[in-house]
DNA sequence: TCGTTAAGTTCCAATCTAGAACTATCGCGT
DNA sequence: ACGCGATAGTTCTAGATTGGAACTTAACGA
């Protein structure tokens, strides 16, 4: 699977990843909320390859995550700064360093501390229901098909996400000692 | 960069991108979330070779977010399942998918929906304060170092897990040979 | 004129990934 | 007994991605 099938995909979950699943986009963006906004600034405190580092931001900025505004003219000169589609990808980022926290901290402690300006307390993040507001339990929280699922057609299944192995059988002449009647499980859409 | 040094970092998040920061072992968590557990089952639904499926597993193993268990021992086989530290990583997830259910949704709509049990509604996830519950926001909260704060610089920089390069040291020598040929080409643009 | 800052590009070598084949074991049908 | 299929990997090669460092362009200040 290459990056760009990922956003074709009918799963938020790949499609996101699609977006920010490498680990420089996912550090560029902890940057951009430590209020980096520059090339260089990137840069220097990734240490990652200037050559990268164009290639994402230009990513970013295609996707709508990052926005690219012009701070001076003379030569021109942009910055960085987060589209509200970026902004909201802060649970995200906050999920993650919490769970850093919880299982990779060392015996001295959190290296960041978050406060929340409403209530003045140091914090951790939460996840909650939005209906009942209860804190969310992987085993209490069923998924079921929306919309957007995908409609494999009864007749008709050749472009499947998955059975990547099968969509590639023109390689016949040598797949043919497999291609037997591989009675896949063909199952038909209720 | 390269990914071992990820772990080393002062920073949970840049911990955290070491252990799921990369596409292949978050779309194979989403599996694990999704009840997959054997070899074959990840191999299909994802279509990822089977070379890298072998070492993200084994990855994910060692890091203790996975736990393999035999269950028949004829030709010994195996399943992936989910330790504490692997279900804690259900906040990510959920993050994820609801990032994508905003803003990468076609006009059908969503893919999956995800219902309470203890509510029985479907819900979206909030992530929220702990100290007061109030969801958060990017502009109101404050981080400072905590306790696990970079070690080594004795001016402790203020709110800074950054600053890497600083084995690198900007290729200082040679950095002043360069200057040399760069005035012949000079000339203005209007 | 030199040196510096900022934001990229370009180039080559080192890694990593995709795709397909191969290995190994056991259980089954004939 | 023999070959087949299912499961879980491992190996191999070619092509894609990354890392590292130099080069480019443009303007400014000493």
């Amino acid at each position: 699977m290459k990056w760009g099938e990922l956003e074709e995909e009918p799963c938020s979950m790949a499609r996101t990843i699609g977006v920010i699943g490498d680990r420089w986009t996912l550090l560029i963006l902890r940057e951009c909320f430590l209020r980096t906004r520059r090339f260089e600034g990137f840069q220097s405190s990734l240490g990652i390859t200037r050559h990268l580092l164009a290639e994402r931001l230009k990513k970013l900025v295609r996707q709508g995550v990052l926005r690219r505004i012009p701070y001076q003219d003379s030569p021109k000169r942009h910055e960085y700064i987060l589209t509200q589609k970026g902004l909201d990808l802060y649970p995200i980022m906050m999920a993650i360093v919490h769970w850093g926290d919880i299982h990779m901290v060392d015996a001295r402690g959190r290296p960041l501390l978050h406060e929340h300006r409403k209530c003045g307390k140091d914090f951790h993040p939460v996840m909650v229901c939005s209906e009942c507001g209860e804190p969310l339990l992987a085993k209490e929280v069923h998924t079921h098909p929306g919309p957007g699922a995908r409609r494999n057609s009864p007749s008709a299944a050749p472009e499947n996400p998955k059975a990547k192995t099968e969509a590639k059988a023109k390689t016949e002449a040598k797949a043919k000692t497999k291609a037997k009647t591989k009675a896949t499980t063909r199952r038909r859409a209720a």
